[in-house]
DNA sequence: ACAGTTCAGTGATAGGTTCTAACGAAAATT
DNA sequence: AATTTTCGTTAGAACCTATCACTGAACTGT
């Protein structure tokens, strides 16, 4: 698939697309010490990344990381494009079976408790001083646009659509582009925020102890949100 | 030498007040350091609080905080303690005016937006391997139990109930107690989940650049939750 | 083929954190 | 007044991120 961003700035040389073996293998480190930070990051979350473990983990010394990643926070940032891009192609490819927003959810629910910290590392406590950039939130839409295209497919197929909500008719200037109706606007809010609602708590472990199945709780709002 | 301390732990009754001249100097620096901390999370978020920092804020070094708070994880359980019974009060109050289910959601959105960091203490991502004490899910049970007894009273002035959800007859170990129907344990949950669902991920920044009010969609969710 | 350049990885170092240990001084108790 | 308790200090261990200067290997141009 996309290689690598071999050509994109500085490489002037038909020979950075093929990739040079130096450029294989940066490639290959980077991805080992992303892997090592994900496996960290399941384990104790990512507050307690530690560049030092990592490394130590990897058999080399703590600076030798500084050479694939410019700071902590450009490690993290990558683990969130990454988490960002996992999310966007699974419901994208889930959308494009032509699924309704019911299995949408669940692919959705599966996803994020496949791996927890992941969910809570893109929806969870943001990082104080931390500003995503321009290229993550660009992925952030990609997935409210194929949210929207589901909540706009399931309102065409009822035949008692919910009412228009009235204050999403002005004020939109996420998903300009998109022809979605204010309807499918609302609905693609509630969904996003209800799931994340039940979802959160739930993978927080805010529900412990409470004695009832967080997957029924997940159908039901699921149900109460997209009826059949 | 055990003789105050055991008048010490046992005397956290109505007169803690009136303590010796010590223990009211304890109680004093103990509410300063607790004082900075807040300050500190409000600024910067709960991960980045430093006992170190405390220390120099109030002019002395950073070891002696350990006379008071046995550690920093102390000190944050600490800190979340106070924030629950803040809460807990806050909503006890509200709720003991007779106050219904709407103006209830308006008194916990005023919370947590009161502080933004106060409410993903905790209500956001987690600690990987911190563990509550009793008391502070204690707290937590009062906080569901005013919000259950506000379902209960919802429920019961409405002229068409909701139907009863299935899954929440059995299995209801929270609560159990409590004198709730079904149908106020499935409300309860659902404003629970909901009301945070919005209130997260606008706290969060997560609706950042979409040019809509959260306070509609907030207010459009409750409406839907209990309609008048 | 040799010289020059680039780059991965090292140790040393600075400054930050939590937290323990030992010590001096002040305050409360006997 | 003497003794005990307690507070705050400095010193230091064990971490962390991050920078710097340097070695040694690999690649590049002439």
């Amino acid at each position: 698939m996309a290689k690598s961003s071999a050509k994109t700035d500085a490489e002037t040389g038909p020979q950075a697309d093929a990739g040079t073996p130096r450029e294989r293998y940066r490639a290959q480190v980077r991805a080992e010490i992303k892997q090592h930070a994900w496996q960290q990051i399941a384990t104790a979350g990512a507050s307690a990344l530690s560049l030092n473990a990592i490394a130590k983990q990897m058999g080399m010394s703590g600076p030798a990381l500084y050479r694939y990643f410019a700071s902590r926070d450009d490690l993290i940032t990558e683990l969130i494009r990454e988490a960002y891009r996992s999310l966007a192609d699974t419901l994208h490819a889930t959308a494009a079976t032509g699924a309704d927003l019911t299995v949408l959810a669940h692919t959705l629910r599966d996803w994020a408790r496949e791996d927890p910290h992941r969910y809570l590392l893109i929806y969870g406590t943001p990082v104080p001083g931390y500003h995503a950039p321009q290229d993550v939130t660009g992925i952030s839409d990609e997935i409210m646009k194929t949210l929207l295209d589901a909540c706009a497919a399931s309102l065409a197929a009822r035949k008692t659509p919910p009412p228009a909500p009235a204050f999403l008719a002005e004020h939109r200037e996420w998903a300009a582009g998109h022809p979605a109706p204010p309807a499918a606007l609302h609905l693609a809010l509630t969904f996003w925020t209800r799931m994340h609602g039940v979802l959160s708590l739930e993978l927080a472990g805010h529900f412990a102890g409470m004695g009832f199945d967080s997957a029924l709780l997940f159908a039901a709002e699921l149900d109460a949100l997209a009826p059949r």
